[in-house]
DNA sequence: TTGAAAGCGGTACCAA
DNA sequence: TTGGTACCGCTTTCAA
């Protein structure tokens, strides 16, 4: 474990020599410079990045905080981040905050204060007052990644374009009674979510059918989005011919509830999804995609501008999600949807 | 952002006092220390970790290297690993080295020699001759999570048994044409693959059925159990009547190809994965349960056990799956089993 | 039981 | 262009 000393002293130049040759900040001589990259070299040095934190207060770390880790669009955003952080040279310090756990309680108490990260990415975080609160305690720049950043930079989705876009391209298709099933304003309801609803309803209401809405609430899982639809699809009364999922998962979930109750998709049912999920090509799913890797890897980028410029104006980026046209979506089958309350075709 | 020094001097004592009261190392009077939490709290002091590990020499950091995040496994076990963690007042530093990366060379050869973690926790790594010579120079505790640790403790699943009880269990419902689902040999051939490879042909070769052996390949995941699926069931003259997939997300892959193809689930083709993962449910998929979460709380504790005691022995833990039985297998039918080559049922 | 002081391993200022 | 040196903020002997 050999120190900047000893390189020093190997490459025959001063600590404060080797500092600059090493770190590149200050004048050193293109000759002594190799000197000292050499001798760093043949002694294996590694500075140690606690006692340069120490001085210079830069920790090389950022912090990134997520309430799940197990679902496809934060895994993706996650490794966005990694990647770009890799190439960066930092180092990405995990915070995993499910809401209601203890571990979340103890990140807003404890570990945010340790400020342990020269910057933090919020991804999907919807912060509780106390929680915000801690959060803007902690005077390191943030960038969220879903979820408006109060006054910090926020890279997100177009949610409500991307739900109405959806649902309109249902409505050219012909279908007149569509649902949008997933989440649940009783539990956990996102704000993503709740706008993704907004789009749908905004998208029903001009077209004329505001009386047609209807939201089937799930958890925002694919066996969520299963169960829920198993309900819906089970009561041929209710059963409607078109389906937006909040999300791909849902709407996945949605497409196997069919399958199994021998609803032919989109034969019987069109559905649309929004994400574009690994599984979306496997199940010819209709969706609005998303690039939650790149939304990963902007926001390295928009937090690092942050960290060198501290002055520099909040970034508000806001992506147009993408309609990708597989198969689970079809034209109507205006003579079954008209008679499917009468027949009770299983 | 008070320091040692002004808690020091609002409780009145001198800042050794208050490093001894706050840290808990050597004697404070009770009083004493009473009063120097109060002034700590009062003045919202936090301490610098980076000056303390300087001195230390601890960073109060673990890291955890691991090939994928969007794989159910791997999110579990991380999240068990955070949970612990945050208990025990640590730090995460994720290294996600997925095989080939550019990433992955990058924290092999420039991050992991930072040592910017007291201890290392690899899931499922299995790294090649040089990254295995970078880690151990690294000089830190290592456990490792599936994927045999040199001569560091490792906790890992008995796949072989699992793989074997798996295929046991089709056999003992008179299946005989059982084919293995996953892996691929010629495509990051993981070590785990293999071993539950070997367990099925054990069971195989056991059961006096060597000759029916039958390795399809497939990337390990659900899109990638469900296209090798398609392929194997659509040739009616191949079709086994039992399948044991490498993890269930291979076997739900199966279960939706067969769905798509008309083949009874469990009627004509009984499937067993391995995992219970969240969906398993949702598929009554009949599988071999893990639980990478406590597999990751447990990586935790044998790692700080290494920690605080540099000279332990490593230690290797091998948990057993167990079988839980849905309903995704059931007895052959030997009838359609005997005659399936002949008619061709689609 | 407490305090003074010496570092931990770098960086960056200032002078040469 | 280089070297001397103060200091980042804490922990930890050692002496009192």
């Amino acid at each position: 474990m050999s120190g900047i000393s000893d390189v020093a002293r190997r490459a025959g130049v001063s600590k404060a020599t080797a500092s600059r040759a090493l770190t590149g900040h200050g004048y050193v001589s293109p000759d002594t410079r190799a000197r000292v990259q050499d001798a760093a070299r043949a002694l294996g040095y590694v500075a140690s990045s606690n006692a340069a934190s120490l001085v210079t207060g830069r920790t090389r770390t950022i912090g990134v905080i997520m309430p799940y880790l197990n679902r496809w669009f934060f895994a993706e955003v996650l490794e966005g981040i990694q990647d770009a952080l890799l190439e960066h040279g930092l180092d990405l310090t995990l915070y995993d905050a499910r809401p209601g756990s203890h571990g979340r309680r103890l990140i807003f108490e404890d570990f945010l204060a340790r400020k342990r990260f020269d910057g933090l990415i919020a991804v999907g975080l919807e912060p509780e007052d106390r929680e915000l609160e801690r959060l803007v305690a902690v005077g390191r720049p943030t960038v969220s990644v879903v979820g408006v950043g109060a006054d910090s930079s926020a890279i997100t989705l177009d949610d409500d374009a991307a739900a109405r876009r959806a649902a309109e391209h249902l409505l050219a298709l012909g279908h007149r009674r569509i649902a949008f099933l997933g989440g649940d304003p009783h539990d956990h309801w996102a704000d993503v979510d709740r706008r993704r609803l907004d789009g749908y309803m905004r998208a029903m209401t001009d077209a004329g059918l505001a009386h047609e809405v209807c939201h089937i609430p799930s958890a925002v899982t694919m066996p969520g989005g299963y169960a829920a639809a198993v309900d819906l699809l089970s009561d041929a009364s209710r059963r409607p011919t078109g389906l937006v999922g909040v999300c791909d998962e849902v709407a996945i979930g949605a497409i196997i509830a069919a399958r199994r109750l021998g609803i032919l998709v989109p034969g019987d049912l069109s559905v649309v999804g929004i994400d574009d999920h690994e599984f979306a090509e496997m199940f010819a799913l209709t969706t609005l995609a998303q690039d939650p890797r790149a939304q990963g890897a902007e926001a390295v980028r928009v937090l690092l501008d942050h960290i060198t410029d501290p002055g520099a104006a909040p970034v508000e980026l806001q992506l147009q999600a993408r309609l990708i046209v597989r198969s689970s979506t079809a034209p109507v089958d205006r003579a079954s949807s008209a008679i499917e309350a009468n027949t009770g075709r299983r």
